[in-house]
DNA sequence: AGATTCGCCTGAGAGC
DNA sequence: TGCTCTCAGGCGAATC
């Protein structure tokens, strides 16, 4: 599933081949994204020149010419695929961008939460982008910030890092591991948790993201990236506790423990976390 | 406002 | 082999 890291690689990714290039040709296979693509999605978009790609969160922004944004979403299973014109469409592919160049982009989405949405640079910052919490790489978000947003709030702390109001791009699977690497349990209410804690969690957060956009980077550079049946989506990172219920931690060899909070399922170390 | 729950969707895996 | 059931997850929307 594409978390931030993922995101990131998939835009470093694309960047370099359609940055500046004119979109030739549109069209929409399949219209059931998670809000569907209008009508007039195609004919809006035909011919405009993509001057950048940008990501905010999990979402990829393509500046247009003359201001306007394509906002692309990934949702749980969304893939992009960059192919050469003329690929071979298969089992739930739902738009193509034709670029000059021959380069065809690709949006693939089995179970539909991504999105594809046209916004206009008249209408400001579209309403899912406002309000966003800082980008975890960024100098913003620091265990001082942490400290002060948590404080009085009563939700586990792993809920709280994963509300994309308070930091965005941290998905199930790197809270999880972040709060390990901290060594705090994802239980534990945000408000009681210490700014020395929230300084460790901020830098393990960092590492965890980078070590994981580290490894997309090298999934790139054996150019999977362009070969058709693009297998560009599942770096995978060494998890030291998602999933590993039951397994010795990595650390203490301790019984890794699975608990449901807020309907999802978090690991922990009983021994390492606390 | 904060906290919690729901719903969208398909593929993978388990169990029979 | 093939059916049915359960689970996974991002995140907006609805509800408490």
């Amino acid at each position: 599933m594409p978390e931030l890291p993922e995101v990131e690689t998939v835009r470093r990714g694309i960047e370099p081949h359609i940055t500046g290039r004119r979109i030739v040709a549109v069209k929409v296979h399949d219209r059931r994204l998670r809000w569907p693509v209008p009508r007039d999605f195609e004919r809006k978009l035909r011919g405009r020149r993509v001057e950048s790609v940008q990501r905010r969160a999990k979402y990829l922004l393509f500046a247009l010419d003359g201001g306007d944004r394509l906002i692309l979403h990934l949702g749980m299973s969304g893939r992009l695929f960059l192919l050469p014109a003329g690929e071979r469409r298969q089992k739930h592919d739902h738009l193509d961008l034709l670029f000059e160049g021959q380069r065809l982009l690709r949006l693939h989405d089995p179970r539909r939460f991504g999105a594809a949405l046209l916004w206009p640079a008249a209408m400001g910052q579209h309403k899912l982008l406002r309000g966003l919490g800082p980008e975890p790489l960024l100098p913003e978000f620091s265990g001082e910030y942490l400290f002060a947003r948590s404080r009085g709030r009563r939700v586990a702390v792993k809920n709280f890092l994963m509300d994309s109001r308070i930091v965005v791009g941290v998905g199930n699977i790197y809270a999880s591991e972040s709060l390990f690497r901290a060594g705090i349990r994802p239980g534990r209410a945000a408000g009681r948790i210490t700014q020395d804690q929230y300084r460790k969690l901020e830098n393990a957060v960092r590492q965890v993201l980078c070590d994981a956009i580290e490894q997309g980077g090298t999934t790139l550079k054996d150019s999977s990236f362009t070969n058709p049946d693009g297998e560009f989506g599942d770096f995978q990172v060494r998890l030291a506790v998602y999933d590993r219920a039951g397994q010795p931690c990595t650390v203490c060899k301790t019984k890794i423990r699975r608990q449901v909070i807020g309907q999802r399922s978090s690991f922990f170390c009983p021994r390492c976390q606390t």
